[in-house]
DNA sequence: TATTGTTATACTCTATAACTATA
DNA sequence: TATAGTTATAGAGTATAACAATA
């Protein structure tokens, strides 16, 4: 009957990992908004960039890590903007493009509400996690990501004149 | 330096983390829409109904597992409402309390939505995943999940003239 | 006085489509 | 013709505060 379906156990951890993934980012959204009036996604930006270093990003690299339409990134890139935390500037490669990095505020922002987030993470995720069990975590999720990360992105989706292949 | 914070190991954990749950939910909301019209926070409550069986709950628990604020609770079960999948009855023991349950239109639309999102998730998720890092998966998230639903609802916020107790 | 639920309001966010410019 | 990015528009979702009713 349900022969293609999930088993139990499959779907109680399937479950659980949706549920420790909101209860999580909602202690989270807490932590950034009350330190530093930030937005999951804004956050997510200035990590990125952050990492990033040096390197400058273009909007759709962005937008296909981060978000999920280009619309969307080019509002939130103009909030960060406004505020001074990241520069947009015309790619010296292609004139089409644009390229993203952080601007010495946003360094500064992202160094002051670093701490608070770890701590949080820590504090609900790790605290009582034995180190074996870290290790299984990442060696189990490690690989489903790979595989979702090969899924097509978002800004890949036809658009505009630009039609599917497949028909 | 970096004394308290996190590890090497433990912030690529939390990344993975947060980045599969990203790319799992980005996934399961297309297919919840295509299929059924519904939002995942939708999706969740008729499940959640779904699973109590002819129990009915009441709003403030159902808030409490789903959603953050009650009224954005209400006003998903006004939508819901609307589309006749769930109804809204004074409670019998509370005369303040209001109960819900899932009508028949909204047990066929999950019954109808469920076969799509069960395969989206088998597939995205556990489809190469070994029996041994599915029980590896439920076991290390299980307490982490009990963990944080301990800690107190966002229903409890104080809110009006209800004041903290810690001060 | 506390709790339950709703509503008015204001705001943030998101996607679609239309647009410009460059490859 | 395809790609990169922006913007106008419109809609969904969210939270805060104020409200009414019951415990």
């Amino acid at each position: 009957m349900t022969s293609r379906g999930l088993d139990d156990q499959q779907l109680a951890a399937y479950f659980t990992l949706t549920e420790v993934g909101n209860l999580l980012q909602q202690a989270v959204s807490d932590q950034l908004r009350a330190d530093g009036d930030l937005s999951p996604v804004q956050f997510q930006v200035l990590a990125t960039l952050g990492d990033a270093g040096a390197t400058a990003l273009r909007m759709t690299d962005l937008a296909d890590r981060i978000v999920y339409s280009r619309s969307g990134f080019s509002y939130q890139a103009a909030q960060l903007e406004k505020r001074g935390l990241i520069a947009r500037e015309p790619s010296p490669h292609d004139e089409r493009s644009t390229v993203v990095r952080l601007t010495d505020a946003g360094r500064d922002l992202l160094a002051r509400v670093m701490p608070g987030h770890v701590e949080v993470v820590r504090g609900l995720l790790f605290e009582h996690m034995p180190a074996a069990d870290l290790a299984a975590l990442g060696a189990v999720l490690g690989p489903v990501r790979d595989r979702l990360r090969a899924a097509p992105p978002r800004s890949a989706r036809p658009r505009g004149t630009a039609r599917r292949a497949d028909r």
